[in-house]
DNA sequence: TAGAACGCTGGAGTGCACTCCAGGCAAGCG
DNA sequence: CGCTTGCCTGGAGTGCACTCCAGCGTTCTA
């Protein structure tokens, strides 16, 4: 089974978030601190910690003195988190996700379906945002006829 | 000043939150009871009360005995609050508005340019969404195309 | 080799937006 | 007349997603 590049089977499964962001290094020398990872992702360092702790995250490589030292695929799990915690996904669908991700390959189908799922919702929060822009355009211009009338009140 | 029909001056210029939707009665009978406002609009009674507490909604008519009872500029009301709400404004920003909705005509300038910022974050967060959509797109594509690949592997 | 800077942990605290509770009126019904 | 139903209040509690703290070890710079 070949499918793509990276995205082979087993954990790397689950790393293609958009484009390489920041400044990252390259594979091999990528063993970034949590404060480089904090500049890179925005996070702060105890939410990164936070993510960890609830097993958003797969385990953390560590220095010899026991540091987290974050890899680009780590890097790469952190934008696609990103992008999920955007469509407002609960924190705990996203845990549920990477344990199937943990759980191996014979989850594909599950992975499937929740981000199918999560897809249905994103496109009904765009619907309702569309919505809701309808209606802030039509007082946006009620306010913009009034102002305008307030002023040629003025000037009459 | 002549601008529109309903919408003219005064705490009855904001509500304009969409087509009329539910089972409204005609003005002069919409006496709601906090129950029926629950049905209309989907909220709990706990939060229209908490609404009230918090300064979000204006004050509400009351029953000889004391219960509330909704109009239907209320409805409106609530129903533009609800639209903002989907934009996720905070409500303390939702009962900021409110106020300037109070305090009078002179506020006309500044519920422009709170409603100006909003439709910005809204089409941000529409911006962000496709993005995010475009990601799923992919994750999903690749698992499909993993399902189809194991589907083949099995029958070969 | 001192001191600042960075990182670690478990657990407690925060802010938001509700959500619920206890205790009590008031109205309608059999 | 009692009972159920609906609504009232102030205040306490909940769930989520962080956010911070105390106390300590390690690493870097002067």
């Amino acid at each position: 089974m070949t499918v793509t590049g990276t995205e082979t089977t087993g954990a790397g499964a689950d790393s293609c978030a958009g484009p390489p962001q920041g400044d990252r290094r390259p594979d091999g020398e990528d063993r970034y601190t949590i404060s480089e990872v904090v500049a890179l992702t925005g996070l702060t360092a105890h939410t990164l910690r936070w993510y960890e702790r609830i097993g958003l995250m797969p385990h953390i490589d560590r220095s010899h003195t026991g540091q987290r030292r974050y890899s680009n695929r780590d890097l790469d799990w952190l934008a696609l988190v990103g992008k999920l915690r955007l469509t407002g996904m609960p924190v705990a669908d996203m845990v549920r996700y990477a344990e199937l991700v943990r759980s191996g390959d014979h989850t594909y189908t599950e992975r499937f379906e929740l981000l199918e799922r999560t897809r249905e919702d994103v496109l009904s929060r765009i619907a309702e945002l569309q919505g809701t822009l309808a209606v802030l355009d039509r007082k946006i211009s009620f306010y913009a006829d009034a102002g305008r009338a307030l002023a040629s009140e003025r000037t009459r």
